[in-house]
DNA sequence: ATCGTCTATCGTCGATAGACGATGGACGTT
DNA sequence: AACGTCCATCGTCTATCGACGATAGACGAT
């Protein structure tokens, strides 16, 4: 689901304001961050090798991994026994359209 | 406070990963979303201002300003008897840079 | 001086986040 | 079959968020 970069900010839009916060609360914290950089340098991850470059205990990088995936930043897939955690590079890309777009739309509409 | 686009995401960075975060968490909310969207329609609100447009008590609406003004977004400006909030554009704009930077890695990166 | 307005802060409350250990299921290995 | 590994989930705990009402301070107006 795409928040488009810069149309639907023009009106009030509670709704698009929650999807994108949603999606930024997903981002706020260090460790998903930190995860999401360590993904990007790999082709997708099993949990344990995140648990490892990380120093979290397991059940919260589990945890950290599932709030990614229902924000739709990372994707799923299981392997035999590993869980394979794959970057969306493209939901990450609409993000940051999507902060884009907002900034966007708090200077253009600049008063005076 | 510059992440810089492509050096310090190389390395684990925790900082610079908190620095992110802290920002994004106060982006995290839609009425905080809102606010900024209506503080770039004008010139400079008050917070009575924001109260009668977001239907929140004066209180919450009071405490949400704060945090983005504690996290750079809003600059803050005490007049007589009114507080004077004003969008920070390039605190904004630093935000939606550091974004693109973290997506920027995260593509770039890309192992194979 | 008194009243009304605007605002920040305090105190409270419920809900949620974030961390952990423990547990159990699925699977590979021996 | 028995064991080890990997993982998700549960239960628990603490800390914080987000909302509110109440309050008090600062100020203008009367």
């Amino acid at each position: 689901m795409d928040v488009s970069p810069s149309s639907d900010f023009n009106e009030c839009g509670s709704a698009s304001a929650k999807a994108l916060a949603a999606k930024l609360a997903a981002l706020s914290h260090p460790a998903r961050i930190e995860i999401l950089k360590h993904l990007s340098g790999n082709r997708a991850c099993c949990c344990k090798d995140v648990v490892q470059q990380l120093d979290l205990a397991q059940s919260t990088v589990s945890q950290h991994l599932k709030v990614l995936v229902e924000a739709g930043l990372v994707r799923f897939s299981a392997e035999r026994q590993r869980s394979l955690y794959e970057i969306d590079r493209e939901a990450l890309a609409g993000i940051s359209a999507s902060v884009a777009g907002l900034v966007d739309t708090c200077c253009s509409s600049r008063p005076a």
